[in-house]
Parts: structure tokens; C-alpha cells; sequence
DNA sequence: GGTTTGAAACTTTTT
DNA sequence: GTTTCAAACC
């Protein structure tokens, strides 16, 4: 037996061995899924099998990449021609090869959310669908679960007769697709739906790759949907050496289309099927596991297990309960700190995660008062920034012209005098020609209503070709730095000179080196090829483990991560089980998927684990009064090292009748102060005094900004009054002499009173007269 | 055609 | 509290 084997338990082994036919690998957090399948790779060469054949599948690009190395680390020469990636980029390698199948070209661009938004929006206004009553969005995720589902446009259609709510999102459904394809464009639904629908009606592509990939595997299985089922199940059919890694505990994207069931009934799909558990938890101490199978065991339908590990004990979990949010990021902060200076940890051995995004604000300004060097994942995907795809649009016009979306986004940016009257018009010649709107805007001079408009948009025609010529002779980057240059994109920027632009230049600075890396990575590397890494990346994909930082991230973001010191913020029922879940029809479930989440949180932490709530927090403006969350009481006390107040009555009572905090809610009616500790936001507000004390206070505008980030407060202040806010006196009349900084001296000639300010207006000496505000101005009086 | 302003939505999670 | 979007204004 070889040394392949060496250092794993049973289960592990097992794993390893079994490569013919289905097999299910149960993995719980921590049980090192992740070993069992580089080994597996290493073994199955071992056995003669060639790399070519063998395909492993991952959900983010990180967990691609860090399989990818440690099957190099392990294997070495050969290990490239192993095909290691995700769903989303297997997909677009095989419809980049095959897609023209489908009458597609296979230069097509891919679409991200805000793309998608966009052209929802024009498709709403095309079939005069009134947006303020059925959303766009809604529209989007209709038709995103009907392709997860499998769901064509003409099946949805078939489906929906009878149905007039149904009938009309088939219209937009086939409308959306329609302008999807004539825009040359996927969506991330497309990627695997158009892959499926590829393998299952081609016969000689099925063969190619069902040839091609005979050993698989997939991981965080049960995070698949419907699609990825059947392109998997495609993929292996025939010999079905199929192996599928996953943990039905830890299924958490439900509301991405998620299908639990892939997971739940893997044997019933695949009767001859082994399964194996790995039990073993080899991450967390006893503690922290203990508290997270406590409270997992409160789920139903799960498969049954229970993790065990032979570490220590370890320290209790700590339970802190702050009055507000603010006091919880400042112990958090401080928590860190100290965790640092004095127990020898490094930054990077720390993570503070949340439920919402939202909530990264608090946490980020406490870091920065505390001089914490972090990082946060997640909420706006650095490619998502409005910079940032304005020129990414001027490169996918280069690239695809056909694009629409792209070139809407850049034809009148920066500003070329071309409103939306002028694009209207080459809308309507582009429909009535049957052409793409970019087509249309290079016969501009054939537009008759155009007028004097034409010859506004003549150089943007040109500025495309030329760029084109440009990438025809150069690189990537060349062609960046070209279009930077003619657009004069960055030197707009700094002529703003406000620290908002100095952000975006930084931003498109840090765009450059992407492009410059990319080059320097891949010696073939093409526009195309660019584009669609861009398109795929998440933002989890830039969590780098060497760098010295705190990690701040949803709970969702953290799956498959893990840290000696992990601190759960913001434990609080209403935020955690969100209160969408808590009052959503099917509640149970939602609740479940829920506690699959506090059971990711909890399974992240090595050493030590640390829960916060707030009694009380911001929430959308308003103050909001929250008990301490239900998985946090579900946690045995003798785990926690800290107090948790149970509630006199179950949850279960609370959130509908009244509203939120209503009266006739949980706990007490009496209100706070009763020894419950839960109060109705009626009752608490009654003691106005901390609450008001407490706003002015800590929320106040504050004496730092966010690297370059400003509250709407500061900005307004500082676009109209430079510090001082307050309209003063003026200590000078009409007919004073006066004396400017710049402007020398010279006689007031007159004052108005605008509103907040007054206008001045002196006749200088040497440069005549000049209109003024005064608080600007700062007039002497001489 | 461009800018400013106020109202309304937003916040659960995202490849 | 922040962002987005349209109407009103320049």
C-alpha cells in the first residue's frame, strides 16, 4: 500500500479507495474533505488512471485554486491536465468550444447582475410593463429559477397558460432571452442551462466529454441546483464513477436555487451508491463542536451525524451582550487587540462575521478608530464598481460590439453632448434596420432625425475602430492605457480632486494591475479570455491567508474557511434568524436554513469562539430592539462562558399581529426593565434618555473618514460649506473694503441674502469684479 | 442636454 | 442612513 494512505483515519481512506461507481461523502465541518480528495486525485493516478481523465469541480474560484495546489504540491508533473474549476467556468470552456450548436456565437459576452438589471429594465419599458407594481427584480428571479429548474421560454410558456400573472412573465421571459441572444450575451443561469442543454441534444459532445472527464468530482455538493444535477449526472453517465463531497448541514444558498434534495437523495438517484460519513472533526475544540451540534440537532430532515474530535477541550464559548451596536464593535475591536498584543496571535487569525452586509459599517469604523489593519468581503465586487465597468464596457465593445448593454453604458461616457432624446432615435433606426444599436450608431450620418447629433457620435465610432487597430497591435494593457488616454477618463477624475474620485482612480490603478497580471500569468492571454475571467471572479477569490488582516464577511462568505479566533456579531433574533425568515410562510424551513448558517459560523472557529448581540441598533435609520438570538439560546449553558436571558414564552407567539416590537410581541408586555430582558421597542424607547444620549454621542459625524469614504452629511457639508456649517454675521457691509486671499483688495459692492449663505459681491482692484459666497470667500475686513 | 433635488426603495444571503 | 432614480430646473 502506498504512502498515499498514511496519516488518514478509516472513513478517510475509504474515501481514497473507492473510485468506480456514485459515491457520497458525507463530510461534516472540519472532517478534511479536502484531503480526502487531493488524495483521491494522487491515488486515482496512482492506479494508472491518466490526468486528463480525471475532473474535480469546485463552486468558488479560492476553492478551485486551492485544490489546484495541493494537488500540484502532491502530484507535480502532470497535475496541469488535471481539469480542476468551477461550475460556472467548466461551462463556459465547453459552450466556448461547442455553443454555435445552439445557434449562439461563441464569442459571446456574459452578463452580470447589474447587466441583467439593466436590460430587464428596457425589456419592462418595451412591453410597457409598469415597474412600480411588478419589479424588475422580481421579474429576474422568476426567470432565474426557471433556469435552474431547467425551465426553457417556450416550456415556462406551455406552463403558465390559463395564468395571467404566469402568461405575462413568459412574455418577458422570452422577450429577456431574445435580447440576450442578440446582444450575444449569457447570464450565470445560461452558463449551465445552455451547457445541459448542449450535452443532452448533441450526442457527439455528450460522447466527447462523458469520454474525456471519467473520474469526478464534486464538491460542496449541497450547494448544487437542478442544472448542476443534470450537467454533473450528464457528465457522468456511462460509467458513473462519480464523487460527490458535501454536508447537507451546511446547505445555505436555498435562495440561489440550491436544490437540498441533490444531496438528500444522492442514493435514491443512485441506488448502488456508497456513502460515507467522515465524523471526525479535526478543526474545532470540544466546546465549540459540542455548541454546534447542539445546535444543528434542532433541525429536521437532515442526515443524521455527529461530530466528534479528539482535541481539547478548549476555553468556553464567550457570550457578550452590548446596549448597542456601537459597544459591540468597539469590544470587538479591542477584543482583537488584545488577542494580538498580549496571546501572540496574528491578525489574520481572527474573523468577525455577520448575517447582512450592512453591518460591516460599524465593525469597519471601529477598526479603523483601532488601527486594525482588515479586509472586507463581499458587498460591492470590486468589478461591480461604477469606474470599473465603465471601462470594462469600452473593452467588451472592442471585443463584442454587439453588446448593447456595454455600449449604452459608454456612449455618452464621458459626456459627448449625445442625450437621450439623439439615443432614442438610433434605437428606432436600429429596429426598423434590423441591426445591433452599434451598427446603427456607425450609419449615424444615414439618420435623418439626427440632425447636427450625428456628428457627435461619429467620434465614438472612430474611438472604437482606432482602439480596435490598437489591441490588433498590442496588449491588453496597451489597449487599457489607450482608452484611459482618449477618454480622458482619469483626468476627469483628478480635476475633481475629491477624495470620492481619488477613490476611483485608485480603483482603475488597481484595474491596470489586473490587466498587467493577467498578461504576465497567461502567455496566451486575449481579451476574450480577460472578460471572462472578470465576469467569474467572486469577491471571496481575493482573500489572500498570507496577508496580516482581520477578515470581516457575511457568515455565507465564510463557508469553507476557517480561523483559530472566530467572533459571531450581531446575534440578535429580527437580524439572526433574519426577520424574513422568521415571518415568512414557509418559516420552519426558512429557520432551518438559518441554523445551517449559525452552524457554518460556529464550525469556522479553532480556538476560541465569541458571540455578540446588541440590545439595540441602527437598522435602516430607525432604532431597532432585539432579544438575543434563538441559536444562541440553544447552545448549552454550561458551553458559554456569559449570560443569556431565556424568554418566559417561546418565539413562536411574537412578529405577526402588531408588527415587530408591538406590544402584543414576545416577552413581557410590561416592557423592558422586566426581568426577562425582553422589551417591546415600546417600552424601551420609554427611557428616552440613554437612547437620545447615546445617538448624539456615538453617531455623531465623527473626527475620521473611511479611506476616502464620507457619510452624505460630511459630503453635503463639505461641497457647500467647507467647515462650518452655521450662516454667520458678515463683520463688513457694502462699501467696506475688503481683502481676498487671492484676489487682493477691493470695495464690497453688494450682499445678497441666498438662503444659507450670502453672495458677496466686491469690485477688485486688480482682477474687476467677482461674485462670492461669503463662507467661502473668507472676505477681511480691511 | 446637463445638473440639481427630493422622494422612494433598500437590506438576507451571491456563482 | 444610503443609494438610486425621476422630475424640475438651468
Amino acid at each position: 500500500m502506498s504512502d498515499i494512505l498514511e496519516g488518514l483515519n478509516e472513513q478517510q481512506k475509504e474515501g481514497v479507495i473507492t473510485t468506480e461507481g456514485p459515491v457520497l461523502l458525507l463530510a461534516g465541518a472540519g472532517s478534511g474533505k479536502t484531503r480526502v480528495l487531493t488524495h483521491r486525485v494522487a491515488y486515482l493516478l496512482e492506479q494508472g488512471v491518466a490526468p486528463y481523465h480525471i475532473m474535480a469541480i469546485t463552486f468558488t474560484n479560492k476553492a478551485a485554486g486551492e485544490m489546484r495546489e495541493r494537488i500540484n504540491h502532491m502530484i507535480g508533473f502532470g497535475a496541469e491536465s488535471i481539469w480542476v474549476a468551477t461550475f460556472h467556468s467548466t461551462c463556459v470552456r465547453i459552450l466556448r468550444r461547442y455553443i454555435d450548436r445552439l445557434g449562439y456565437d461563441t464569442n459571446f459576452t456574459i452578463y452580470d447582475s447589474d447587466d441583467q438589471k439593466t436590460l430587464m429594465k428596457d425589456v419592462c419599458k418595451y412591453l410597457e410593463i409598469d415597474t412600480k407594481i411588478h419589479k424588475e427584480k422580481m421579474f429576474l428571479n422568476v426567470i432565474s429559477s426557471a433556469k435552474d429548474e431547467l425551465i426553457s421560454p417556450e416550456e415556462f410558456t406551455n406552463r403558465a397558460l390559463g395564468d395571467y400573472n404566469k402568461t405575462r412573465q413568459a412574455q418577458v421571459y422570452r422577450e429577456y432571452q431574445a435580447r440576450l441572444k442578440a446582444n450575444n450575451a449569457l447570464d450565470f443561469d445560461d452558463l449551465i442551462r445552455l451547457a445541459v442543454e448542449l450535452l443532452k441534444n448533441d450526442p457527439e459532445v455528450l460522447d466527447y466529454y462523458r469520454n474525456r472527464f471519467q473520474y469526478i468530482m464534486v464538491d460542496e455538493y449541497q450547494d448544487t441546483n437542478t442544472a448542476q444535477f443534470e450537467l454533473v449526472r450528464l457528465l457522468a453517465s456511462g460509467r458513473e464513477n462519480l464523487c460527490v463531497v458535501g454536508d447537507d448541514d451546511q446547505s445555505i444558498y436555498k435562495f440561489r436555487g440550491a436544490n437540498i434534495y441533490n444531496i438528500l437523495n444522492f442514493e435514491h438517484h443512485y441506488p448502488e451508491a456508497k456513502v460515507i460519513k467522515l465524523e471526525q472533526n479535526y478543526r474545532s475544540t470540544q466546546n465549540i463542536l459540542n455548541a454546534a451540534n447542539e445546535v444543528i440537532a434542532n433541525n429536521e430532515g437532515r442526515k443524521k451525524k455527529t461530530l466528534w474530535t479528539a482535541n481539547d477541550a478548549g476555553d468556553k464559548i464567550r457570550f457578550e451582550q452590548f446596549e448597542s451596536a456601537y459597544e459591540e464593535a468597539q469590544f470587538i475591536a479591542s477584543n482583537i487587540r488584545t488577542r494580538v498584543m498580549r496571546e501572540g496571535y496574528h491578525y489574520n487569525d481572527c474573523a468577525v462575521l455577520y448575517r447582512t452586509n450592512a453591518q460591516s459599517r460599524m465593525l469597519e469604523e471601529k477598526m479603523v478608530h483601532d488601527n486594525i489593519p482588515y479586509k472586507i468581503v463581499g458587498g460591492v465586487n470590486f468589478y461591480a464598481r461604477r469606474e470599473v465597468k465603465d471601462i470594462l464596457a469600452y473593452l467588451k465593445v472592442v471585443d463584442n460590439e454587439v453588446d448593447d448593454i456595454a455600449v449604452r453604458r459608454i456612449i455618452n461616457v464621458p459626456k459627448r453632448g449625445i442625450g437621450a432624446a439623439s439615443l432614442n432615435k438610433v434605437t428606432l433606426f436600429a429596429a426598423a434596420n434590423e441591426m445591433s444599436f452599434y451598427d446603427a450608431l456607425t450609419k449615424a450620418g444615414e439618420i435623418p432625425s439626427l440632425g447636427r447629433a450625428a456628428k457627435k457620435i461619429e467620434p465614438f465610432v472612430q474611438l472604437i475602430s482606432d482602439a480596435r487597430e490598437h489591441l490588433a497591435n498590442g496588449s491588453i494593457a496597451g489597449l487599457f492605457e489607450y482608452i484611459i488616454d482618449v477618454t480622458g477618463y482619469v483626468e476627469d477624475l483628478q480635476l475633481e480632486g475629491t477624495d470620492e474620485a481619488k477613490g476611483r482612480i485608485e480603483n482603475i490603478d488597481e484595474l491596470r494591475n489586473k490587466i498587467i497580471a493577467f498578461e504576465t500569468e497567461h502567455e496566451d492571454a486575449t481579451l476574450r479570455s480577460f472578460l471572462e475571467e472578470v465576469s467569474l471572479v467572486a469577491d471571496i477569490d481575493s482573500l489572500d491567508e498570507n496577508s496580516d488582516y482581520v477578515v470581516l464577511m457575511t457568515l455565507h462568505a465564510a463557508k469553507g474557511l476557517e480561523f483559530p479566533n472566530v467572533y459571531l456579531a450581531g446575534m440578535e433574533d429580527g437580524l439572526f434568524p433574519s426577520f424574513m425568515s422568521i415571518t415568512a410562510d414557509d418559516s420552519d424551513q426558512e429557520i432551518e436554513e438559518e441554523r445551517r448558517l449559525a452552524y457554518v459560523g460556529i464550525t469556522r472557529a479553532k480556538e476560541h469562539l465569541t458571540i455578540t448581540a446588541a440590545k439595540m441598533r441602527m437598522v435602516r435609520g430607525d432604532m431597532q430592539y432585539s432579544a438575543v438570538s434563538r441559536f444562541v439560546q440553544e447552545i448549552p449553558s454550561e458551553l458559554i462562558d456569559g449570560v443569556v436571558y431565556t424568554p418566559k414564552k417561546k418565539f413562536d407567539v411574537g412578529y405577526d399581529a402588531g408588527g415587530y416590537g408591538s406590544s402584543t410581541g414576545y416577552g413581557s408586555s410590561t416592557g423592558y426593565g422586566s426581568s426577562s430582558g425582553y422589551g417591546s421597542s415600546a417600552g424601551y424607547s420609554g427611557s428616552a434618555g440613554s437612547a437620545g444620549l447615546f445617538g448624539s454621542a456615538a453617531y455623531g459625524q465623527g473626527g475620521f473618514s473611511l479611506k476616502g469614504k464620507k457619510t452624505q452629511a460630511q459630503k453635503y457639508q463639505a461641497k457647500n460649506f467647507g467647515t462650518k456649517i452655521e450662516k454667520k454675521g458678515l463683520d463688513y457691509a457694502v462699501g467696506d473694503r475688503v481683502s481676498h486671499v487671492k484676489f487682493g483688495e477691493g470695495e464690497v459692492t453688494a450682499i445678497n441674502d441666498g438662503g444659507r449663505d450670502y453672495e458677496v459681491t466686491v469690485d477688485f482692484d486688480r482682477v474687476g469684479v467677482k461674485k462670492m459666497f461669503a463662507s467661502f470667500a473668507k472676505l477681511k475686513k480691511c
